[in-house]
DNA sequence: TTGATATTTGAAAGCGCTTTCAATAAACAA
DNA sequence: TTGTTTATTGAAAGCGCTTTCAAATATCAA
């Protein structure tokens, strides 16, 4: 019947000869009411097409049933996969995710997520990104954190990082496993925490095999096609021989692919290519990449899970996530020439 | 100083030895304020370290600062690029964006709407989807919306939509410029608007070339790369002939490439390959893909700066996006065998 | 000066809910 | 029956802000 002018919790109440009290408790089932009043007031409800006033309901509660999470950038084909986890975990829990991009720059990043804490989030979601550690200690102290990329010990704070050295150690050694020799490594973005790791764990597979550590066959990359292009191009400028490939990441193997191509070397026939993160998408580059899986989703998907413990008041669980290779077709035995 | 147990405006206030209006007057600039009193009340807010409480705000106001954003699947490659301009539009001006996806699912769309107007959203953006005319239609009486993919003519509506047939008409007629004449067609899902449009933009190009149309030709796909593997194995049991291929969008295309990787089938020498969308990856993949062009970011973009002229009362702009065909490197002429 | 007009301020009433507290009604034991 | 205990209910006070309205003060013309 009546339509515009949306109808509050009040009207419902006259129309059901009850006080605002019991219509609120029956919607949410905070005491026990009467079958008769209840009856009246269901049928009052459905008659008013009543909705209850989400903003007046978090005011009232002091909660805002609202989760913020900060990402880099909202097309990201890795972030986005958790950002998935995030939204799956969430729904039907009645809390909403804020999704807000820090586009990897400090300043923004900082003003985003004072932006949320404004907001009045029950909790907060950092994946990854340039925050520094005290910051992020800070807004632990005004609401739940969950960050995922780093490890920080605090109450209320939960981290999530998986083994990006192991991750690289284990690629590594399956190309040398391969009878790779001269292994190039496409290093990432100096200074990144992950490259960092990713690079270790590249040096200790070589150390473990005896093989001598070469920095002509190091290169940094931005994380993305074009930084992949732009590394090769720059390695074969170099003219250091290399057998094969391992790329930091799947977004600049994929780069780095391309440009093999366009110089007419055949992937893996000529060079072996392995990459990191396992991109929805690398299962169907061609050839498909052979990559370290990480499970993004699953990422995500814990990170909230955490995340919703700790504003249930809980501590927050003890959870690992694993990396593993996962074998495709752009890899293959080394051939002597 | 303060810190735990955010501080109120009332604080403010009382710290400053004024009222609370003259707080919040202050604080929105709606009317002129002594000098004396402005700094008294900003040295009050610096100490105090105070913030206001946006959603004390937002119920006082009656608006929640906040636009729907109903979409698909927020890691879905093309869409999340319009997420991605309708975060950059609305950045800066206050109103946040609330993603919801609806996995291509009408019933969970309806929830998520619902879901949205009941967080009492200032706005709606709906990227395509499933929806049915006269749920939107009916939203838009409690909230200004914005839907792409789709013409809807109503007050408080914004339509804004490409020309699918028109786009998939220049690609096909490139394909026969190029001297091909059995043009595969991966049609995308069956029933879905664009993928119709595609369809009949593709038969307006035989059409005019006087090519006749050959549904062996022709197979339905997802709209994914899994869809254009299983479209190119169908095609290429059918054992008819053909020496292009054009996929109603740059997933399936992707998923086309790989199949016929697999088959050891020569992209753009023995069949040429093109797309449609122009995702980002698109560009990087071997060979890049020839496809074409649809603004998903501007898209993004102006249905969100079409929105903010609607909540701000204004009527909905006029705009239009057109789309092009980007000649990349995955279709050549045909050349007799 | 004085009266009239324009400005700056504060009191108070919401916004639409939740929740405490006390009153009323119902159920029980003695 | 009557006094207790327990289960339902409603009144009213918030939640933290905005905004109307009228009072208080300042400004101006005469």
């Amino acid at each position: 019947m009546n339509d515009r002018a949306t109808t509050t919790l009040d009207q419902v109440a006259r129309q059901a000869g009850v006080s605002p009290s019991t219509v609120s408790r029956i919607l949410n089932g905070t005491a026990k009411v009467s079958d008769a009043k209840r009856a009246r007031v269901e049928a009052a409800i459905a008659a008013l097409n009543y909705r209850p006033n989400v903003m007046a309901q978090n005011l009232a509660r002091g909660r805002s049933m609202t989760v913020g999470v900060v990402t880099q950038d909202i097309a990201s084909p890795f972030y986005s996969e958790s950002l998935k986890g995030i939204e799956a975990a969430l729904a039907d829990t009645g809390y909403a995710p804020l999704f807000v991009s820090g586009h990897w720059n400090e300043a923004d990043e900082i003003e985003r997520v004072a932006l949320l804490v404004d907001r009045r989030v029950d909790g907060l979601i950092v994946l990854t990104g340039m925050l520094p550690d005290e910051i992020l200690l800070e807004t632990a102290e005004r609401v739940p954190l969950v960050v995922t990329g780093r490890q920080l010990a605090a109450p209320r704070v939960f981290s999530l990082d998986i083994d990006h050295e192991a991750g690289a150690h284990t690629a590594t050694l399956y190309l040398i496993g391969l009878g790779h020799r001269r292994i190039a490594h496409l290093a990432g973005v100096q200074g990144h925490p992950d490259a960092r790791a990713r690079l270790a764990g590249y040096r200790r597979a070589l150390d473990d095999a005896g093989i001598a550590y070469d920095e002509t066959l190091v290169v940094d990359a931005q994380f993305n096609e074009e930084g992949g292009v732009a590394a090769i191009e720059q390695l074969l400028e170099r003219r250091t021989a290399f057998t094969a490939v391992f790329a930091a990441n799947d977004q600049s193997a994929t780069g780095a692919r391309l440009a093999l191509y366009r110089r007419g070397i055949a992937v893996p026939e000529q060079v072996s290519l392995v990459g990191f993160d396992d991109l929805p998408g690398s299962l169907y580059c061609t050839p498909p990449l052979t990559t370290v899986r990480q499970p993004a989703y699953q990422i995500g998907r814990t990170a909230a899970l955490a995340l919703l413990e700790m504003m249930d008041g809980k501590p927050a669980p003890e959870l690992s996530l694993s990396v593993e290779l996962v074998v495709r077709e752009s890899a293959c035995a080394y051939s002597q020439p």
